[in-house]
RNA sequence: GGAGAGAUGGCUGAGUGGCCGAAAGCGAUCGCCUGCUAAGCGAUUGUACGCCCGUAAAAGGUGUACCGCGGGUUCAAAUCCCGCUCUCUCCGCCA
C-alpha cells in the first residue's frame, strides 16, 4: 500500500507556486515572513523524481503480475518472473518510504508558510499602518472622567476578577447579576440580527476538535501553543467557532448552487495568550475564556471579496444598534492574520481606558483554509472542481462588547445604561445600578 | 465500561487473492425516438498526483494511487492478518 499524498491539501497551489516563486517571495517579505523558497523548490523536485521513479516501477510490476497470472493458470513456470518482482517490490518499498518522508518534510514546511495577501491589501510594517477605512458615530462626552470597566464593574458588583482568579486562574472572571444577563443578551440579540435580518444560517458546533481540523483552519500546527489542548486525548478547546464551522465541509464537494453559504455560530473561545504575559492584564479585555458570535461564509471565488464587504458591514451593525463609536481599519500586509489574504478590523471606542479596541476581526482567506481543509465544489457549467473561498468575523466579541458598553454608558452617578435594543433581550432593565444589579 | 455487527463510487448494493476503479440498480447529463407528456433506446457519469504533447489558460494522451484510516503478508490485496477510528445493536453506567 502506498504512502499518501497528503499534497493535495496544502495551502498554496504547488504548480502555482512553482512558477511564481518570485512574485509569491516578495508578498511573504511584506507580510514580514521570510521563507526559504530554494528549499521548497528542493523538495518539490525531489519528490517529482522520486514519484517518476517509483511510478515506473510498479507500472512494471503491474504488467508482471498479469503475465504472472496468466503462466500459473497455464501451468506454465512463473518463478523466475517472480523472484525479479520481488526484487522490484523491495525497490519500490525502499522508494516509497523515501517518498514518505519527502512528502512530509514538503508538507511541513508548505504548512507554515502564510497565505497571499490581496493586492489591495496596504503595504506596512506594523499595527500603525493600517490605514482607516471609514467610522461611525463619535466619542461621547462625559461631564465626569470616564472609570475604565474593570472598576464599574467591580464597583457595581457585576466583575469579580478576584473571585474568577479564585476558581480558575489569571485571566477568568466572574460576572454575576446583570452582567451576566447582559452577556447573554448580547448573545442573544447579535443572533438574531444575523439570522433574521442578514441571513445567515445558526449552528451550535462542538467546542472542542480533533488536530484535522485545527490544521484545516490553519491554528496547527505554527500556533499549538496558543491553544488549550485536552490531556490524553487529541483535542483541543476551539480558539474561535471559525474552527469547528469551517471544518463543517472539509473534505467534502458542494453543488455550486449552494453557495454561498452563511452560518453564524455562538461558541466560548479558549486562549492561552502565551506570549502575552503582562499585556491587557485588568478587566476582560484579554481573557482565557470569552464568548464570541462568528459568522462564517463559503462562497465562489469571484464572490468572496464582495462578501468580505457585507460582513463586515453586518459587525458594524451589531455596534451602530448599539450606538458604539467605531472606526473599521484595512489590515496592512505586516498586521495580517497567517491564514488571511485581506482583513478588516473593527475597533469600538472605549472611553474609560481612551482607546479604540479591536472588536471584530473580518477576514477572506480565499482558497487557502479550503486547501488546507479540502472544501470544495463543482461548477455547474463545467462540471470541474474549485475550492471555494472562505471567511469569517466576529460578530462580535460578546466580552469586549461588554467592556464597550459599560465603559461608553457609564453615568455619573456610577450607573450604566443598557442600550434600547438590549433591553428587550433583559426583560426591560435599561439600567445597570448599585439597588439592581442582581434582578434578573 | 462489557458483548456483538458493520464501514465499497452522488445514493442503494454486489464482490473472500490476479479477468476489479470496481457488477447491478437508482439518480444525473447528453443524444435518439415521440404531436406533447410519460415510457423506451444508446452513450456518458469519481478524486488526486506525475509524465508527454500543447496552451494565455485549457483540451488531449499516458501512468500511478485511492473500496473508513494506518501497517503487514504476497510476484499480486476491496478481498488474508494486525492495530486504530467511526457507526449501529444489546447490557451496564450517567446529565
Amino acid at each position: 500500500m502506498s504512502p499518501l499524498l497528503f499534497i493535495g491539501n496544502i495551502m498554496l497551489d504547488i504548480r502555482y507556486l512553482r512558477q511564481n516563486i518570485e512574485f509569491v517571495n516578495q508578498k511573504m517579505n511584506q507580510r514580514g515572513q521570510a521563507i526559504d523558497f530554494d528549499r521548497f523548490l528542493g523538495l518539490d523536485t525531489k519528490r517529482r523524481d522520486i514519484l517518476l521513479a517509483v511510478e515506473t516501477l510498479r507500472n512494471e510490476r503491474n504488467d508482471a503480475s498479469k503475465k504472472i497470472g496468466e503462466l500459473k493458470k497455464n501451468k506454465s513456470d512463473a518463478t523466475a518472473l517472480i523472484a525479479k518482482m520481488s526484487e522490484v517490490s523491495a525497490k519500490i518499498k525502499e522508494l516509497d518510504e523515501s517518498l514518505r518522508t519527502t512528502e512530509e518534510e514538503l508538507n511541513n514546511f508548505s504548512l507554515m508558510i502564510p497565505n497571499i495577501q490581496h493586492e489591495s491589501v496596504p503595504i506596512g510594517q506594523g499595527s500603525e499602518d493600517n490605514p482607516i477605512l471609514r467610522s461611525w458615530g463619535k466619542k461621547p462626552a462625559f461631564a465626569f472622567e470616564p472609570k475604565a470597566h474593570w472598576d464599574i464593574g467591580e464597583s457595581l458588583n457585576i466583575l469579580d476578577f478576584a473571585r474568577g482568579a479564585k476558581i480558575a486562574g489569571a485571566r477568568f472572571t466572574l460576572y454575576r447579576g446583570l452582567a451576566a444577563a447582559l452577556e447573554r443578551a448580547l448573545v442573544n440579540f447579535m443572533l438574531d440580527l444575523h439570522t433574521g435580518e442578514h441571513g445567515y444560517t445558526e449552528v451550535l458546533t462542538p467546542f472542542m476538535v480533533n488536530r484535522e481540523s485545527m490544521t484545516g483552519t490553519g491554528q496547527l500546527p505554527k500556533f499549538a501553543e496558543d491553544l488549550f489542548k485536552i490531556e490524553g486525548m487529541d483535542y483541543f478547546l476551539i480558539p474561535t467557532a471559525e474552527v469547528p464551522v469551517t471544518n463543517i465541509f472539509r473534505d467534502e464537494i458542494l453543488e455550486e448552487n449552494k453557495l454561498p453559504i452563511h452560518y453564524v455560530a455562538y461558541s466560548p473561545c479558549f486562549r492561552s495568550e502565551a506570549g502575552s504575559y503582562g499585556k491587557d492584564t485588568r478587566g476582560l479585555i484579554r481573557q482565557h475564556q470569552f464568548n464570541k458570535v462568528e459568522m462564517v461564509k463559503f462562497t465562489r471565488p469571484e464572490d468572496s471579496y464582495d462578501e468580505l464587504e457585507k460582513l463586515t458591514v453586518n459587525a458594524e451593525e451589531v455596534l451602530k444598534r448599539l450606538g458604539i463609536h467605531h472606526r473599521t481599519v484595512t489590515l496592512c500586509s505586516a498586521d495580517l492574520g497567517f491564514s488571511s489574504a485581506k482583513t478588516y478590523d473593527l475597533e469600538a471606542w472605549m472611553p474609560g481606558q481612551n482607546v479604540y479596541l479591536e472588536i471584530s476581526s473580518c477576514s477572506n482567506f480565499e482558497d487557502y483554509q479550503a486547501r488546507r481543509a479540502s472544501i470544495r465544489f463543482r461548477r455547474e457549467e463545467s462540471g470541474k472542481v474549485e475550492f471555494v473561498h472562505t471567511l469569517n468575523g466576529s460578530g462580535l466579541a460578546v466580552g469586549r462588547t461588554v467592556v464597550a458598553i459599560l465603559e461608553n454608558y457609564q453615568q455619573a452617578d456610577g450607573s450604566v445604561l443598557i442600550p434600547q435594543v438590549l433591553q428587550p433581550y433583559m426583560r426591560g432593565v435599561d439600567r445597570i445600578a448599585h439597588h439592581n444589579n442582581n434582578i434578573l
